[in-house]
DNA sequence: AGGATGTCTTGACGATCGTCCAAAAACTAT
DNA sequence: ATAGTTTTTGGACGATCGTCAAGACATCCT
């Protein structure tokens, strides 16, 4: 038996990447590993937005990517550690979304326009990607396996808002009027009814989101 | 060929009922033909609020039911004309939830605290079947067929939770502070995190969402 | 009773799924 | 160039999917 190569003993370790025995001697290898591990993850990522959870297969992932389908296997440990690797990797980069703007912004004012304005943008360009994570934040109800990473980047986006509200809040001299979570609930319900609207050919869904953001900010922040 | 028999045209129709040709004529017919459409729509609720829809199967739900799978395709075209009819169904279980309440209590206490109960007893007992609602909601970001039925019942329940606040808010002498769909954001938010925690074993998941809404409810009608 | 019609079972079909493996290819170090 | 290792290929496997059709069973009419 040959098998008891060093890339299959670190494919065995689906969760995290072991600690490096000595990060001195091998940089290049393992860093090569879980580089393509994430470009991997990425091809699967725009498969899974396009197809959505339940009709994505990996062979349509490997076709979406340079690659067969044998070498998913190579660097995954089977289906649930890739959409895991996805999800995690998708998490990075969306949570910053707000930062710029929300740093940059000297006024209520600005900070509202700058806010809406990648809001639509958001909407508009990234649809796919976001129904995607509603698609896997509805299969963490029933697959545990997604849950804590569904959980984590949950909170994230919690926080990402309440960045947004409570910079908001304090150029006027206040604080958010209303809890994290009320608030995540409510940016988050609404985003999820537009791009529902949107992905159904209603035009007005941005302009609408925007409005009622417009007039809700105020009243909370 | 004599497979153009009565029921075969039928099954020919999976979107609506055609008109009877007669209402006098054969009555039962039909109806037991649609009475055994929604049981076997009943047995497909169950399994879809127990693997999810990206993990059921036509047998799957045959087999929770009294009957074998080739049945399915006797009564319903393909299955997403059987699940177009789960979804069908289940809304009209649904919207009328809190109804009773609303329409009962006589003081906006009274309205709360029904309201609350009724909220907790929701996630608490049909934790599984709602999770399924996220489930298809999210599916019909990805299949259009399931759009318009999906998009009617968000309807539903924004009515649904609209009847609640506005009665609390006339009860008051008042009305809501803010809009339909904010409202409905804001409740849908709150619920789905709820959800998700409970479902994830967090005991506090309910009385925290029963406060949030107790804290919320008051100042937005 | 017997034939027609409606309902249900059963088994088969092609396709596709996740997984696995042996061998080819690419790469490294000597 | 040669040998050893890592990476990739491509085909095979068993299982399961949605669909379909032939026939058995049930029900009803005259």
């Amino acid at each position: 038996m040959r098998r008891q190569s060093g890339a299959t003993q670190r494919k065995i370790e689906p969760i995290r990447r072991p600690a490096r025995p000595s990060d001195r001697i091998e940089p290049t290898r393992v860093d090569k590993f879980s580089a393509r591990r994430i470009e991997l993850a990425e091809a699967a990522l725009e498969t899974l937005a396009e197809l959505g959870y339940a009709r994505t297969s990996l062979r349509e992932i490997a076709q979406k990517s340079e690659f067969t389908h044998g070498v998913l296997h190579y660097y995954f440990s089977d289906k649930v550690d890739l959409i895991c690797c996805c999800v995690r990797h998708y998490k990075a980069k969306c949570v910053t979304r707000y930062d710029q703007i929300t740093l940059a912004a000297q006024s209520r004012d600005e900070l509202l326009k700058g806010f809406l304005e990648k809001l639509g943008e958001t909407v508009r360009d990234d649809a796919r990607m976001h129904r995607l994570w509603y698609d896997l934040r509805s299969q963490s109800l029933f697959e545990d396996a997604f849950r804590n990473d569904v959980a984590e980047i949950d909170k994230s986006l919690e926080d990402m808002v309440w960045r947004v509200a409570s910079r908001f809040a304090s150029l006027g001299g206040r604080e958010p009027a209303v809890s994290r979570g009320a608030l995540y609930a409510l940016f988050d319900g609404l985003f999820q009814r537009c791009l529902l609207r949107h992905l159904s050919g209603d035009r007005n869904a941005i302009a609408d989101l925007q409005d009622e953001v417009k007039r809700l900010l105020p009243t909370v922040a």
